[in-house]
DNA sequence: TAGTGGTCTAGACCACCAG
DNA sequence: TGGTGGTCTAGACCACTAG
């Protein structure tokens, strides 16, 4: 029902909704000038479907009711609904398939741990990356953690360091950081290769963009030594902060990466 | 109108459709096993509206007919007509504005410069780049362009070495390489800053795609004295090969880029 | 065979823009 | 005021999956 106001409606939904809207846009656009804060219909199904989704309501994997169903509880048109649903799967936060029913997309399979991890071998190769941790603890955020995550003065993160292999070749080392009030005893667990399902599963907390910014530097002595290089080599600096489905940012990462025998794929549209 | 045997059809279209979607199938499903080869309609529009953007029947920046009109033209209801619009805009190769009209994108205007240009300023400042030529002429492909533009044997390509400056500070230095066959001409033009809108407006080829690889490299003696740094200073190298309508490799194009003050910008989605 | 998502249509009305 | 794209509906049929 996208309103606390009243209940399923039978088939005389269409003027309804569109009070349901004016009324809408009346409360976003009091305060304001000449906008009128028109908001669609089927984006009012997809905020009401995201919040269930931000809520857990659905775990990944998990299948949807049917767009019949969505749109008699929700009052709407299953056209209304299938809008909603197809723009929840253009941002990866559903996944459709004929015949069988409409699922919470789950970081967890094969093909989207690419989605969020970028460095391809170059030549033949899975290209599959595998990780180690060596190090956990929960900490004072820094100040620089404490801009790139929002945060309080006060507040505390958890910071995990480890290195990755890609093809079982050592070619990463990065730094973690999220906040413990987000993930709480989150240094006393396993952590598995893909953190995001661990995210998704135990926290509950699903990641729908990162932003990278990529830099060129030279590896400082630590690093050189973790990955096992000379000092001064080349390196492709990653430095990601990851916002969940209420945008909020929840995970700084700060990757340096070998690229001799792998490179950082981007796709321009 | 979607196949050759028909002119634009009244009403009765829809039965008259299906016959050409299972004609349609039956081409593309000849010869193999157990796929059907099932071609929707509105992808058969896409595929036709495509076709005259490579053709250039519209120029970037113009109008096209109402979704009404080409409906009627192509024998398929308003619906099926948007629904191909809507995908061609989401390949952002239309630009749709409400209460105007459907336009075919343009490479020129100020936001579009970015789609294809990822080096973002640390700090303030708009990120504008501009562009000084160094060198162009024309040569034999070497095997590099032939790898990476599919070429043959005996073909040339025309090289344009440029620098590029953002906010007015030099930090890019590269090598571009396109086929001579398809920019006749292009080395005694006076080149301006975006080159993708020359490619449409003078050679009638648009970039849809372009895929990037990433490396951190250390910069060689050549490099360093066109960037004006030290020899061995970190650098980006971007190799980056664009991708025109019809998926036909048309721009080699290697970057290297010093990333004291910009950093190259990477949404994951 | 039943149920799901996918496609297509026809028609109504709304929001936006320009003359 | 007329034309454009944007939203929403209702209903039909198709393709795919599973029991």
């Amino acid at each position: 029902m996208l309103d606390t106001s009243f209940d399923a409606l039978p088939a005389g939904g269409a003027q309804r909704r569109h009070e349901m809207e004016r009324s809408g846009a009346g409360q976003a656009g009091s305060g304001r000038g000449g906008a009128v804060g028109f908001r669609p219909l089927y984006r009012q199904v997809y905020d009401t479907l995201l919040k269930r989704l931000a809520d857990a309501v659905w775990q990944p994997g998990q299948i949807l009711p049917s767009e019949g169903q969505l749109a008699a509880e929700l009052g709407v048109s299953q056209g209304t609904v299938r809008k909603a649903l197809d723009a929840l799967t253009a941002d990866s936060l559903l996944v459709r398939r004929q015949g069988r029913g409409t699922f919470v997309a789950d970081h967890d399979d094969k093909q989207s741990v690419f989605r969020f991890f970028k460095l391809r071998p170059d030549g033949d190769g899975t290209g599959m990356p595998t990780s180690r941790v060596t190090a956990i603890a929960e900490a004072p955020a820094s100040a620089d953690e404490r801009g790139r995550l929002d945060l309080a003065r006060a507040a505390r993160v958890v910071r995990i360091e480890r290195v990755r292999l890609v093809d079982a070749r050592l070619c990463v080392s990065e730094t973690i950081s999220v906040p413990a009030s987000l993930f709480p005893g989150i240094a006393q667990i396993e952590l598995p290769n893909t953190l995001y399902s661990l995210y998704a599963a135990r926290f509950g907390i699903t990641i729908a963009t990162a932003n990278e910014r990529l830099k060129a530097v030279a590896l400082g002595a630590r690093e050189a030594g973790l990955l096992e290089v000379a000092e001064g080599t080349p390196a492709l600096e990653i430095d990601r902060v990851a916002v969940d489905l209420e945008e909020r940012p929840v995970e700084w990462r700060l990757s340096t990466c070998l690229t001799q025998e792998i490179h950082y794929l981007s796709v321009l549209r």
